[in-house]
RNA sequence: GGGCGGUUAGCUCAGUGGUAGAGCACUUCGUUCACACCGAAGGGGUCACAGGUUCAAAUCCUGUACCGCCCACCA
């Protein structure tokens, strides 16, 4: 009877089972069938440096939920992974490694630190990987890609040269950010923005003619050394009739000139400005507008140059110390105060960026983006939640050129060769390039690219790009990318670009922007605080399922969410609370049943509320509500099937004459509900679907059809009476309950008056009832009125009659509170005159009901008043 | 400086005009053969604040405060 099934559900038993079975039945690649309709995902590429943390233990079972919810529905899934080369992050774990072991990639050189990189590739890359198929994600591994294969790398320099022959990608000098450590420059996303408490120094310059000084305020003094003007504002009174003249730059004793920009805010200390074009991104442009030299103050490593005449060869630090006390003996220095500083931080190596003017290579964005705003602004392309596609193009329409070269060994190196007569031509190989340029070519650019840069093609790269491969014609555009809101303009928008660009057409329709996952406190998770909580230990205990669960239905339109290891006990509960009821049903039903031809009012219930349920979860699915679809799922089948149904069912299921009907309800809605369920947890669901004596169902339920409950499920009136029964029923036990102040024993026999609309069966089959009676007692009894139906249950005299009164009393003053209050409303004409009619017409019913109820505690009360 | 999100029960959050909801936690009761990772009954909220619109506001409008995030060239 109890068919071997443990009353415990073992998630760690089932979850590394059924995922092996699934790859072994293939089950991760697209049906071949042509016929379906596609769904594709590009699975957004985890660095090769990563281990699983809190936000892929969300974003990507959600991917793999959408993918399983569309093979339900019947749809041709592709759900794509691979991994990023991660060219800056990458390149600085394995320098890490090296100065461990004493050495570095500039002793060892290119080739072989190159070679060093794969090596820790092949021996850690696929950790992730796998601890993706942990939590249960069915994705494509035969398709699996690398931003750095023979092929992908291919595609990236084709793009590079295209770009490069139609003037989008060129060479300029711009001011970037420069990270001294790992000497390159990064990406906007790769540094951050804080405030320290720092200095504000200011500093006399003076008049080359001694008509006295300007000051000059300055959070980096060392760079007054590459100074090349002073700027004011032209409407600045103070320097009306100075702008012009010449001003000795002290310690170097070299003249700048006075100029006139509107880049300063006279308001602002004393209106002036010194201009050091090299080192400062505002300073580069007044430099232009003025035609002033740009003097490069700071090497790779941010040490003085021969710029700084006798302060090269020094830290940058150790220059600025040098500095202000040199200035301070020749009495420069107006005074130095406490300033908070806004600095720029490399988020890799924690230095500080240094602003630098240097050669690198740019892409014109603002081309590119004008279709991309076209698309969003069409509604090509759909955020979710919607409130991005504002944000996305506000961004769009502010796009400025990209750095897309990195000073790293590691990644794509730019196809970019320069020939003997200095001209420079992009080409996939040198010989390509000699032929290209007609002349001969003396080297290869040393740069590699912005990591973004490749991982913008990975919607069409990965599916075999330039190639017009089948997968291609198949499956691009994909249906929907979720990514997290930090790399929207990072990622979303190169993918946007290069798809609309190189392919003709969107990338993908809808974007889906997930929550970050902060610890319970609201805090981030940090790894090097230590503060994270390891996904992978999580699954250990309590099960890939219910971490799933915990984090899928925290999932909605919010922009945070919180982690709570409690919460993921819930969910282990939740499974548990599955597993058991559904081996309640399997000890009960040992073959399938026919459907039956009659249905019993609770029947109707169930399937009435298993039909809201799928529109329900349906709809949720749809819209990446998936907090609604969980909390859909939860309602039914722990509130509705588990408290009411299989509670009310269990006498007809123990007699052999009545079984059938409840056995196949019961079959039906767990069917049904597993498969709904099956997309969150789909270890749990695969498992107990197995068990299922049905015929002619799936191999496999994640190769099963969405149920289908057909709408003649829909029974309304069913609904409301089985809902007044269930409210009658609580209200039996709650008056139960409150006559349990002294010890009882079961209830001999309860009596009801009103229409129990069939409730009677369920009432009666509560075991602590022993008979239920239609009537009123003769003895004294404790009564209550719940939906129009009067409850007595006879006490004799074992009831604390004064406690019983007060708690009366208490009932009656509330109910009368409220009376009054409706009877005050109702008696405004204006609402009578304005408000809905069927508004008023049931706050009438309501005051009515009040009413009687009122008077029947009154009796009560009396009753029980000597 | 600009923009966005949030503020509802002890905690985490649903709830877009009609007398405030869920889960957990808490209190009391209960080991009847699916489940104690369970069941039953309870207690608990002037919906951040101030105005306004409306017969009616957690919900719509305006403003304020606090928390968080993003963007930005103030030395």
């Amino acid at each position: 009877m109890d068919n071997g099934m443990p009353t415990r559900y073992d998630a760690s038993l089932s979850e590394a089972k059924w995922y092996e079975a699934w790859e072994n039945a293939g089950l991760f690649k697209p049906d071949s069938d042509l016929g379906k309709p596609v769904y594709a995902i590009t699975v957004p590429p985890p660095n090769i440096t990563g281990s699983l943390h809190m936000g892929h233990a969300l974003c990507y079972p959600l991917q793999d939920l959408l993918g399983r919810y569309r093979r339900l529905r019947g749809d041709s899934v592709l759900i794509l992974p691979g991994q990023d080369h991660a060219g800056i992050a990458t390149q600085s774990v394995v320098e890490k490694q090296l100065r461990a072991q004493g050495t570095s990639g500039a002793q060892i050189g290119r080739e072989a630190f190159i070679e060093r990189v794969w090596e820790w590739r092949t021996e850690s890359g696929d950790t992730i990987l796998n601890q993706l198929r942990r939590l249960g994600c069915a994705f494509d591994w035969s398709r699996q890609r690398f931003t750095l294969d023979d092929r992908y790398a291919e595609a990236v320099l084709k793009v590079f040269i295209d770009w490069f022959d139609r003037g989008l990608i060129f060479r300029g000098k711009r001011v970037v950010n420069w990270d001294p450590v790992l000497q390159t420059s990064v990406s906007d996303i790769e540094t951050e923005r804080k405030t320290v408490r720092g200095k504000l120094t200011y500093i006399q310059y003076p008049y080359a003619d001694g008509s006295g000084h300007v000051v000059i305020a300055t959070t980096r003094p060392e760079t007054m050394l590459a100074d090349v003007a002073v700027a004011v504002h032209p409407s600045d009174e103070r320097y009306k009739d100075k702008v012009g003249k010449m001003l000795v730059l002290p310690l170097m004793n070299r003249e700048i000139p006075l100029v006139a920009d509107v880049y300063p805010d006279p308001a602002f200390g004393s209106g002036a400005v010194k201009i050091t074009p090299a080192h400062d991104a505002n300073d580069y442009q007044v430099g232009v507008r003025h035609n002033l030299p740009m003097p490069v103050l700071l090497d790779a490593r941010a040490k003085i140059t021969e710029a700084g005449g006798p302060y090269a060869g020094l830290d940058r630090l150790e220059a600025r110390k040098r500095i202000v006390a040199d200035l301070e003996e020749l009495g420069l220095i107006e005074k130095i105060e406490e300033y908070d500083i806004p600095i720029v931080v490399s988020e890799r190596s924690g230095e500080v960026i240094e602003p630098l003017l240097s050669e690198q290579w740019f892409c014109d964005q603002p081309k590119l983006a004008e279709p991309i705003i076209e698309a969003v602004k069409r509604g090509d392309v759909k955020f979710h939640p919607d409130r991005y596609d504002r944000i996305f193009l506000e961004w769009m329409e502010n796009i400025r050129e990209w750095c897309v070269s990195r000073q790293l060994w590691w990644g794509h190196r730019i196809p970019v060769y320069f020939t003997d007569d200095g001209r420079a031509v992009a080409a996939l190989s040198w010989e390509e390039a000699e032929k290209k340029a007609g002349a001969k070519i003396v080297r290869q650019e040393e740069d590699v690219l912005d990591t973004w840069f490749s991982s913008g093609l990975w919607p069409f790269a990965t599916m075999g790009w330039p190639q017009e491969t089948d997968d291609l014609k198949r499956f691009y555009p994909t249906s929907t990318l979720i990514t997290d809101r930090n790399i929207i303009n990072l990622w979303v928008a190169r993918m946007m670009m290069m798809g609309y660009d190189l392919m003709g057409e969107k990338p993908f329709s809808d974007v889906m922007i997930y929550a970050t996952v902060l610890r319970e406190d609201g805090k981030r998770m940090s790894k090097s605080l230590g503060t994270g909580v390891d996904p992978m230990s999580v699954i250990e205990t309590l099960g890939a399922d219910a971490l799933r669960y915990t984090l899928l239905s925290q999932t909605g339109e919010n922009q945070d969410l919180r982690y709570s290891e409690r919460r993921t006990e819930d969910a282990r509960n939740f499974c548990n609370k599955i597993w058991n009821a559904t081996r309640f049903v399997l000890m009960n039903v040992d073959q399938t049943p026919k459907e039956p031809s009659e249905l019993e009012a609770s029947d109707k219930w169930l399937l009435s509320r298993l039909h809201l349920t799928e529109r329900k979860v349906r709809a949720a699915y749809d819209h990446y509500d998936i907090q609604s679809a969980c909390q859909a799922l939860f309602h039914f089948f722990w509130g509705e099937l588990c408290d009411w149904y299989i509670e009310i069912s269990k006498p007809r299921l123990n007699d052999p004459a009545t079984k059938e009907t409840p056995q196949w309800v019961l079959l039906t809605a767990i069917e049904a509900f597993l498969k709904m369920m099956h997309p969150v947890m789909p270890h749990l669901t695969e498992e107990l679907y197995q068990h299922l004596p049905l015929d002619g169902k799936a191999a496999f339920l994640m190769s099963a059809d969405w149920p289908n409950i057909p709408s003649y499920y829909s029974f309304a009136e069913e609904e409301a009476s089985m809902e007044r029964v269930f409210e009658v029923t609580r209200g039996l036990r709650a008056l139960r309950a409150s006559i349990d102040l002294t010890p009882m024993k079961p209830i001999p026999v309860a009596y009801y008056q009103g229409a129990l609309h069939g409730g009677e069966q369920v009432l009666s089959s509560q075991a602590w009832v022993q008979e239920l009676r239609e009537g009123k007692p003769n003895e004294r009894a404790v009564s209550s009125t719940v939906a129009g139906v009067d409850l007595h249950i006879p006490i004799g005299d074992i009831i604390d009659v004064e406690k019983l009164c007060a708690s009366l009393r208490m009932e009656l003053a509330k109910v009368t509170d409220n009376h009054d209050k409706l009877k005050l409303r109702l008696e405004n004409p204006q609402f009578v005159e304005r408000a809905k009619p069927e508004i008023v017409e049931r706050e009438r019913a309501t005051l009515a009901d009040m009413e009687a109820h009122i008077t029947k505690l009154k009796e009560r009360i009396l009753l029980f008043t000597p």
